[in-house]
DNA sequence: TTGTATGCGTTATCAG
DNA sequence: CTGATAACGCATACAA
């Protein structure tokens, strides 16, 4: 059933279907009245795809999120559910599409076919070959993370540097005075993803102001590695009082490593960090942490895209979040 | 830029190059390089919006996850995550619509505007009108989970009912009298929640065949709701020696509360379920269930999905898992 | 081996 | 106030 349908039911030309449904004409009340009730009756709606290639646009986003391969973190997760909420809000679909490895066949569709009026780009890096294959192709889109040159588009990010700073100079106020970072795979690392980097240059910034002795280590996203890691961490560095992470799929592993290890927390141990909120909350006990506003990140951000795809010459915008920590029972004073 | 530009900068008419691209007729060798360098040079991709219009397919299929409100769990966030990927690699796009409530744009936009050439529809309940709301318009689908009625859909489903018994009955062989079920929460079952319902069928049958002394009780899907509903069962049911489980996200607490009572599993308790695999593992101890093969079961729910649009007059299918049991370490002989 | 012409279902322009 | 008609970009039946 189309447009023409319900024209020929109705008694009219298909234009004055099309302007009874838009309202972008004046109809006679009695015609428009005619009109909807076939439509009523038969339950039509315009056909998007026609709609699209007609109108130009697509009333679609694309969200690229990481390969399906690696589970996703609750972090990722919210944004992923939060930015589908946001666009839902305003009609708009959204194409999923994981990718990662440079070539990608599910990326290249959605940049290069036209699928999609715009892209939210996840886990960036800090080189991001996708970056310049988007602007190449003239899609608007906004990254969730930004790249080292920055090149001129728009992002939101999360301010690690300054959440890891704060959250160092948090357990310096208590006194300790050896502490770890724990950061997320060492291949992640490797391959320039910015959060990790940043959490890295705001570890070092904060332990060298403090005079602190700080060890940086990276550890898997999951719960077995996180254990490992912290085993490792009480083995190799005696007189170590407290880690900072930023690891959050490590913490249940953190916490149980420290269990064996009799070691009570916050009395024995101080754990804080960048996690989502209700990760921090379901921690026991309660995780003192920046909770990353997750939900807040994928509003913005479809925000951000519509900007982007209404007014493409538009200066492209930046906004980087900076939560405050909020004090949990966690961290406590350093036992002497 | 589109064919004609292509056609025209090569020299030949735009059905040439289409016959380039999809090789559906011959073209002269010296032709069609000549028009592949033309493609290669502009990095020209046939626009998908018009294709699908001429085809009448999309190439695309939606997938509709529960209502963004809800966090996912574990077992769906791995299921949405297969089904991204199988569509991935037969080369469909996967459009995502959290619906739940009867009246969802997002879900009428999928089903009547002809945006998706087939829906995966999870979270089904025993009477949901989107089932029939899908087959009035024509749309194939395949449900994750199935109604009461049947109706003569597709289905790919666990079997809860059958799991949840042989959970009992391996209690009941070492020794448990006084058991009960952890279900999901009381407004999912309220609402007719397929799973929780067939669960809750299971456990009963399995209790009277065995005579044992079972509770059932509906339980929120956090590690808030686990603790506190233990922690009212452990008061309100003294005996108790094991639970059994469906609902993974409370199992977190459910481990805090017999911790805090001061009950080791499995020597003092025993705990068995229905969970994800790598959440099964990492639980302390490693936890006997019914290993949910979530990743299995998104592949297949795609390909069942493709059956349904190549044929849509065949024999609709149902497939009814039934994961073996993993014993792990979570379960024990009742302590006497 | 290639070119021309048509139609997919819409929206919007141009006439009336 | 309304109707005929031309695009949007592509695939394909029909002609040559």
């Amino acid at each position: 059933m189309n447009i023409g349908e319900i024209a020929r039911r109705a008694g009219v030309s298909r234009s004055t279907v099309s302007y009874a449904l838009s309202g972008k004409r004046p109809v006679a009340s009695s015609t428009r009245r005619r009109v909807q009730d076939v439509i009523d009756e038969l339950g039509y709606r315009p056909n998007a795809t026609a709609r699209a290639l007609k109108e130009g646009r697509t009333r679609t986003i694309g969200l690229v999120i990481p390969p399906a391969g690696n589970r996703l973190t609750h972090m990722q997760l919210d944004f992923v559910a939060s930015v589908v909420d946001a666009a839902a809000r305003v009609d708009l679909d959204v194409l999923l599409s994981p990718s990662g490895e440079d070539h990608d066949r599910s990326f290249e569709r959605l940049v290069s076919e036209g699928r999609v009026d715009g892209v939210i780009l996840m886990e960036i890096r800090l080189e991001d070959p996708r970056v310049g294959r988007l602007q190449a192709a003239g899609v608007p889109f906004v990254g969730i993370g930004h790249t080292a040159g920055d090149q001129g588009m728009s992002w939101i990010d999360v301010d690690y540097a300054g959440l890891v700073r704060h959250c160092v100079r948090h357990l310096a106020d208590l006194g300790h005075r050896r502490v770890a970072l724990i950061t997320r795979s060492a291949e992640l690392v490797a391959a320039g993803y910015g959060p990790a980097r940043r959490a890295g240059e705001g570890f070092a910034a904060a332990v060298a102001e403090r005079g602190l002795d700080g060890i940086e280590v990276p550890c898997g996203d999951d719960a077995r590695s996180g254990q490992e890691c912290v085993e490792a961490l009480l083995r190799g560095h005696s007189g170590l009082t407290a880690v900072t992470t930023i690891n959050e799929a490590a913490l249940p592993g953190i916490q149980r490593a420290l269990a064996d290890a009799g070691l009570a927390v916050p009395y024995d141990f101080s754990i804080t960090g960048v996690a989502a909120r209700t990760w921090a909350e379901d921690f026991r006990p309660p995780l003192t942490a920046a909770d990353v506003p997750a939900l807040e990140m994928g509003e913005k951000a479809v925000a951000l895209l519509m900007q982007r795809i209404t007014a493409p010459d538009a200066p492209p915008r930046h906004i980087l979040l900076t939560p405050p920590i909020s004090l949990r029972s966690s961290t406590a004073a350093a036992r002497t």
